[in-house]
DNA sequence: ATGTTTGTACGAAACTATTCGTAGACAGAT
DNA sequence: ATCTGTCTACGAATAGTTTCGTACAAACAT
């Protein structure tokens, strides 16, 4: 149910590309640091598995398709890592990120106008 | 230097009541979910080995001290959370967080407070 | 038709995290 | 002295992740 960490780097290729090849995906995920084509595939395959993907082998080179959505899968991460890092409490995560990362002011007016709105 | 989660629950612990024994840490875990003693003292012994924690092994129980801040092991896990489930964006992060999880008016009103001075 | 490229499938190795059993040291009680 | 309880140390089983080598099938080019 959880990503792990190569299983979000495919995950985010293909949410932002769309349905795509382990072809495709390599390239991608090549550009960013070594891996190998098969270990591509394997990852892919297990994600499969594992109900993340689904994929369309029509044809020759299968299609692999994002079987879970960016917002529930991040959801679901939030979840765990405001347990696990800060013991439940989500303000003091915001907290955290506000004071470390600066974001722009356009970001920063967007999640002020979602404050004002709670 | 990433703790894993077995060993934050023993951070957390060790960061709420300050040096503990083995017998302390495991008797707390022991109240939330199922762990053998020998499972929390071999964790601490490996966070011991990787410098997660120093101990002072006078008495016959070592006494576990954290050797890294909440803070600062705080601050590294939300930069790698932010890299591998939002992309780096931290905005996005803040936002699912706000929009998802339910902070008091008093937490609400600190995060203002923050967003007003930066 | 044969060799090259491109793909999937399978299995295993390497690594890490988690778990606990067993052994042995040591202190205190009888 | 010996038994009991508490502690550390050690090692190993298990499970999950990540990696890729090898094998084999299909399409394509010559």
């Amino acid at each position: 149910m959880k990503p792990t960490d190569a299983e979000l780097e495919i995950l985010h290729v293909i949410w932002a590309n769309g349905p795509s090849t382990v072809r495709q995906v390599h390239d991608r995920l090549s550009q960013h640091r070594d891996i190998g084509y098969t270990t591509a595939l394997k990852l892919m395959q297990i994600m499969h598995e594992k109900g993340l993907l689904t994929r369309d082998a029509e044809n020759k080179s299968h299609l692999y398709i994002a079987a879970v959505s960016e917002e529930a899968t991040q959801r679901g991460l939030v979840d765990r890592f405001i347990d696990t890092a800060f013991r439940g409490s989500s303000s003091k995560l915001v907290m955290q990120v506000l004071g470390q990362h600066k974001a722009s002011r356009d970001e920063l007016d967007e999640i002020k106008r979602l404050l004002d709105s709670l």
